[in-house]
DNA sequence: GTGAAAGCGCTAACAT
DNA sequence: ATGTTAGCGCTTTCAC
């Protein structure tokens, strides 16, 4: 790999020189400009980046860390950040935590070591990360869930407001005995949505599932609900992987929807209203919660010292015929 | 933040020493190590990367190139990539091109100038960035689709048998008039895709549409069989994504299927049977993907000068009522 | 406008 | 077993 060196001694000039042809510095004379550029071509020179940051003490790589790349609700997310990160010069890597706090860790330190000019997290509710974050004068920006314990810009959609939407609308519908299945304690979307579906029941007894944020955790939750004494004639899923795991539990027990149980699910997928019956969702404003992020972590990384933000976008009821009785 | 010569003068040793603790070499007195572990922890140290990197010359992180990061087809194989990555002791990041040539010149040139130590792509069809790639050293597996004019490490799933299963599949089941669509020219599974189906035909006119992989290209290219002059009673979608948009197309026609049109779609998804009519699909093994192109960049990387392994996998038809007449 | 030289933080020879 | 030293490739004063 040719160095900056070589590029010089191919142009006849200083290092220097070529440096400051390559970062668009205007103080130099345009003829050695054009052979600076010809001796980059003619060597195929590409700049090493790792020196260029170790010297600049600074990169333009931005780390999203999400906690499931399988989730189309974080995919969606992400074109959002990178429409920002580009137009603000920054490249944006994915790394997936996979609901893994281990791996959450594993990542974050990454990023840091990595010096990566800031960090856009979804977390997996590590409590560990988050105080390695904290500690770090990274400009961190926390998505869909809040950080554990942190005092950080965040992004989030109104999920307690969206999940008592959701559950009050299947009481409307008729139904009664309403349950919900959420996800891990210490996540800030399942302890809110949660708290959501219990403020909408006003007295009524809450049947709740704890589960993982993913397929087989929304089967198996509704396989238990099915067989359980006090079997609910409505169930509100907080999100849409353990959605699909519901739908997939309730079709193998020939189960009728929205006859014997309404379902509301939350976050919104393109197949919603292509299944049968088609599926109620709430849908988040995804695109836009990943703009608002990016947008964050520009102001943050201009301003390391300013007052964190908190945004909180709006979540929609999506009615469907999976909720009307 | 503290550098690794304040970790060595609270400790009382070199800086040689606290980077031989850093990096386990056994040689260091039992008592130093514990002072050197007292001192990163007191002062909270975190090795640079950046600088280790390029005193390395290497770094431990593989650039996962995929061409849509909303497609889970890819998130599936990324899982199968980084289970192998992280056993080998590789981070994997994501770069997301979004089928745009252009963003995946820019991933691939950051890529190259971070000094990643390796890089697992889906092309989107860009020969600039493949002749980057190609004239570069840095190892690199193709994965998904073929690299243009590339001769590297690739993992592919046999594509045009799959094709050619699926639509002898609609053959079968007494569809006579079957329509393609599939992806962009000069895509590798788009191209053979196609040619599979056309083999099937053997000699029936072949009608087919090219547009994007994206829902929207599925929508609007269905929407266009639906009223061409030979309007097809079968289709074979090439991808997932554009398989929905097909699908919502057809649903908001009120065509009937698979009575008025059979229909495969091409790669798995978990809602395939939840759909109504449930749907015809062609799983590809995404997980072993990931895993096979991660094993053959590792084994890259250990022998660079190597030759370059191609390895094709199986698709399985997973025949449901879409295409049963 | 240009070049010489220092130094970002680390690791690996080398010397002891 | 440990410290000294050089240098990875680049950018950025500083002096001219």
């Amino acid at each position: 790999m040719p160095t900056i060196y070589d590029v010089a001694r191919e142009a006849g000039v200083s290092a220097a020189t070529v440096s400051r042809v390559l970062n668009g510095r205007l103080t130099v004379d345009p003829e050695r400009v054009a052979r600076v550029l010809t001796a980059v071509r003619a060597l195929g020179y590409r700049p090493n980046a790792v020196a260029r940051n170790l010297r600049r003490s600074r990169t333009t790589l931005w780390a999203v860390i999400i906690s499931d790349i399988g989730n189309p609700f974080f995919t969606a997310t992400v074109r959002g950040i990178e429409d920002v990160a580009q137009q603000a010069g920054y490249s944006v890597v994915l790394c997936n935590s996979d609901e893994n706090p281990a791996k959450e860790e594993t990542y974050v330190a990454a990023a840091l070591s990595e010096q990566m000019a800031g960090i856009i997290i979804a977390s997996s509710g590590s409590t560990k990360a988050a105080r390695t974050l904290l500690g770090s004068p990274v400009p961190v920006v926390a998505i869909d869930r809040e950080l554990p314990r942190g005092a950080v810009d965040t992004v989030v959609v109104d999920n307690e407001a969206a999940a008592r939407a959701a559950t009050r609308h299947l009481l409307d519908a008729g139904y009664s005995r309403i349950a919900c299945v959420t996800g891990p304690e210490g996540v800030s979307t399942a302890d809110l949505r949660l708290r959501g579906y219990t403020s909408a029941l006003a007295g009524a007894e809450p049947v709740v599932v704890r589960t993982d944020f993913r397929e087989q955790g929304g089967y198996d939750a509704m396989a238990g609900l099915l067989s359980s004494a006090a079997r609910p004639d409505a169930v509100f899923v907080a999100n849409n992987l353990m959605t699909v795991g519901a739908l997939r539990c309730l079709a193998d027990r020939g189960v009728e929807v929205p006859g014997e149980l309404g379902l509301v699910g939350f976050d919104e997928t393109p197949w919603a209203d292509l299944v049968r019956p088609s599926l109620t969702t709430v849908a988040q404003p995804t695109y836009e919660l990943g703009r608002m992020a990016a947008r964050l972590l520009v102001d943050r990384i201009a301003a390391p010292s300013a007052h964190p933000a908190k945004v909180v976008l709006p979540a929609e009821l999506r009615p469907r015929r999976s909720s009307a009785r």
